[in-house]
DNA sequence: CTGAAAGCGCTTACAG
DNA sequence: CTGAAAGCGCTTACAG
């Protein structure tokens, strides 16, 4: 019941002075566990919560932790951030969420806003085209951030991503082994790291057996349904020869099923798919889409462990980790 | 360049008072333009970013808003908070984000420790078994929020949502429309206002055409695919008739579409299923899932407005909004 | 039009 | 073991 209550009502309440009921209720000093035991019930009895604005701009620390995500809509991060979250919030830090679309103007408009509200440190997907210099306000405060899901090569910073390069090892070794000696690659771009290593690992995995995949079979785009649909058709008008379709992720492969639906192929007999991401729609497609699980709750969890680390003061090496992928095989190969 | 910089470094680099900075930067007081020029020059070369701990706690003035939900992982909950953070962000406002689980014990303690941060207000989707008074907390802080998705009958808030009543009449008009006369209903629970509308208006719907919904084909569980594969699979089991399936979201239909497989029976021939949220997968179904579209994003951004507007004193009496319900028609039906 | 000063609610040396 | 006092970075009457 009641107005806002300061400190200061505590500290009436119990008969002490605010120093006394700061100390009592952080654990610090000593004080007495009579007085620490009185502080505590007129603090519950008055239902008083402490203003954290107030002892950010006195302590200089902060429970706020500040996520930066391309779009949260979308289920990857989502995942993500749900994880983050979770273990933020299980060690008493509040998460601010915000999104960037992959703009790079609004991801220094957020930085700098979260920098404003005091937040701890950063969680960063880092936006389309960003480098190390763009984050250079955040060192400038002296703020640990952690980087993840896309590498800019930032050393100052913590990475947490998944090992693109095996996760394209994975996609054709399976498909090799089902057989296929003809390959095509729908979807992302040549400027994300994720991409390029992705492909590389597909290319590296072929060379092994002596296969290749032809320039004129590799179609970029940002990911996306609708890329999947049109890139994929174009594709097939254009003659060239593929027995598998390799998709950037599950997005595109959607699209690709509805271009190869349309042309008549029957997806899993004549031409086999894979994505990445295992999204839960991945599995009720028909026929269910074979594709490679990237873990993004164990990249949120990871990440917000490394970053809490950070601000704990557990200073170090800076870590780069990147998680293993698997492969969830299913009937569209 | 440099580290943190504060107001007093500012108003030394331009020349002036603190009090001048602080005026010149709001657009309060009546300060000559020139020096308004100065002013926001040294800000932009020293890289000032105000401090809203400090302003917040002089003010009382906060441009954080705290988002409670569910889960957001959950893609209707992710849209919903897509549109929430879209439209604060638009207003200078960054959000805060918290799960819940559906834990009230959890959700009281995300409130709380909000409050503690300075939240200016609140958009939340109560935990079940929320009541009014789960938020007595906030209106003794005197602060504004507004209840989605779920009406607990809370008078103080504003409520955004959708009406349920008319959706559970189009699923079970459009039904009837394609010839069906007997029905059941999966998932739910009954202490959710959001299930009991539903039904109604399916109940009230299959009345006008003299059909009913028999009690032993309403099988309650808390939403997911594994209780639509479980009391899908139990209700066939137990020899229930229905040619028309309703379930309580498309999560549900998912796994009703694997028990009714398991079963036999064909999707959009022997059986109709219609779901609820039409999220990204009920498209990509096999058939594709007739669902009633719920429009999360609208209520996000409703919100939003809606606590945005009450933050800036807005008064006026509590709204509470409905928004319309749209029938997808897919090959399920 | 501008500045000096008080004060928001905490935390933290410092003194006792 | 406890308290008085300073100060974090702002905003805002108040005075001039």
């Amino acid at each position: 019941m009641g107005k806002k209550v300061s400190i200061r009502q505590v500290a009436e309440h119990a008969g002490v002075s605010v120093a006394t009921v700061s100390l009592a209720l952080s654990g610090k000093g000593r004080i007495s566990s009579d007085t620490v035991r009185q502080v505590k019930k007129s603090a519950a009895t008055l239902g008083f919560i402490p203003n954290r604005s107030a002892s950010r701009l006195r302590s200089g620390r902060s429970l706020l932790i500040g996520l930066v995500v391309n779009d949260i809509a979308n289920p990857f991060f989502a995942e993500l951030s749900a994880d983050v979250e979770a273990h933020a919030s299980e060690n008493g830090y509040l998460s601010v969420i915000a999104n960037t679309n992959d703009d790079i103007e609004k991801q220094a408009s957020v930085i700098e806003t979260m920098i404003g509200q005091g937040v701890a440190g950063f969680i960063i997907v880092p936006a389309d085209t960003s480098t190390p210099d763009t984050f250079q306000v955040i060192r400038d405060h002296d703020m640990p951030y952690v980087l993840c899901v896309r590498d800019i090569g930032d050393g100052k910073a913590d990475f947490i991503g998944f090992d693109n390069f095996t996760a394209g090892v994975m996609a054709a070794e399976h498909l090799v082994e089902k057989g296929h000696r003809t390959f095509a690659f729908v979807g992302g771009r040549l400027s994300v790291d994720n991409f390029r290593r992705r492909l590389d690992g597909v290319r590296h995995a072929l060379a092994r057996h002596g296969l290749t995949l032809p320039d004129n079979c590799v179609r970029e785009g940002v990911p996306s349904r609708a890329i999947g649909l049109a890139e994929t058709g174009d594709l097939l008008a254009s003659g060239a020869e593929f027995t598998a379709l390799i998709c950037y992720n599950d997005f595109v492969a959607v699209g690709a099923y509805a271009a190869l639906n349309q042309a008549g192929r029957t997806i899993g007999e004549d031409v086999a798919v894979v994505g990445f991401d295992n999204v839960p729609e991945s599995e009720s497609l028909s026929p269910p889409l074979t594709t490679i699980e990237l873990y993004p709750r164990a990249i949120g969890n990871r990440s917000a462990r490394a970053l809490i680390d950070a601000v704990n003061g557990s200073s170090g090496p800076h870590e780069r980790v990147y998680l293993a992928p698997e492969l969830i095989s299913r009937s569209s190969t």
